[in-house]
DNA sequence: ACCCAGGGTCATA
DNA sequence: TATGACCATGGG
């Protein structure tokens, strides 16, 4: 056993949660989702597909502009009306096409309150049956639009997460949400925090351009020798 | 000019 | 199951 890495469930359970306490006293709370209502936030969630939020900002700014943030309104849009509106989220076309393949689906379930009375397991399966939405969105949604506790698993987990040497960053996305949700409390303020803390960490420390590890906060348990 | 960004779908082997 | 092509804008 020596020189190994303790892989026990309660040393992982106290890794997950050191790495979130260090992450909260270094950047503070992120208060994600940034969103007015539920359905902003499921808006935001598939337009910040393989985009940068600032371009979803103005795309939703477009929506609100034209009275276009509501589910009957998005559907009622012209296909091409809506790709003009969102187009600074890029990908117009496909997203355009997945909001309302989205909406519909919502109008159709009987809007927000009739999804809050579905467990998380009958409507996890269902919203990753909706065209455009797949797993991360699927899991954005059910955790900052309805408030589940489920952990999102994205680029930057992947990232912060293989360079602390607790995952390879290569495994399945249900096995990787399934190993998280299982040494965590089920706790959606915690794991909306905690996601929120994951992005903001990679966004200033673990770039892809390259590691800034002069001022991480993880610097003394990163796996890695210190780079920059 | 190139790389990146809070992914997902579809065709192919 | 596992790659690859494709979607497209805006900032560094």
């Amino acid at each position: 056993m020596k020189g190994q890495i303790p892989r026990g469930r309660a040393r992982v359970q106290a890794r997950l949660e050191e790495v979130y306490t260090t992450l909260l006293a270094h950047h503070g709370p992120q208060r994600w989702w940034p969103g007015e209502t539920p359905f902003e936030v499921m808006v935001g969630a598939i337009l910040t597909q393989n985009t940068a939020w600032t371009n979803v900002e103005r795309a939703i700014a477009a929506l609100k502009e034209a009275d276009c943030l509501a589910p009957l309104a998005l559907v009622e849009r012209p296909p091409a009306e809506l790709a003009l509106l969102i187009r600074p989220a890029g990908y117009f076309n496909v997203k355009a096409a997945r909001l309302q393949s989205f909406c519909r689906w919502l109008l159709d379930q009987g809007g927000i309150p009739a999804l809050a009375a579905l467990p998380t397991a009958a409507l996890r399966p269902a919203l990753l049956a909706v065209k455009g939405v797949g797993p991360e969105t699927a899991d954005d949604i059910l955790l900052y639009a309805l408030d589940r506790p489920v952990f999102v698993i994205d680029a930057y987990t992947r990232r912060l997460f293989s360079r602390l040497e607790a995952v390879t960053g290569e495994e399945d996305y249900e096995d990787l949400r399934a190993h998280f949700e299982a040494h965590l409390p089920p706790d959606a303020a915690i794991y909306g925090e905690y996601h929120a803390l994951i992005v903001r960490q990679c966004k200033e420390h673990c770039t892809k351009r390259g590691p800034d590890c002069a001022a991480c906060p993880l610097a003394p348990s990163c796996g890695l020798p210190r780079l920059g």
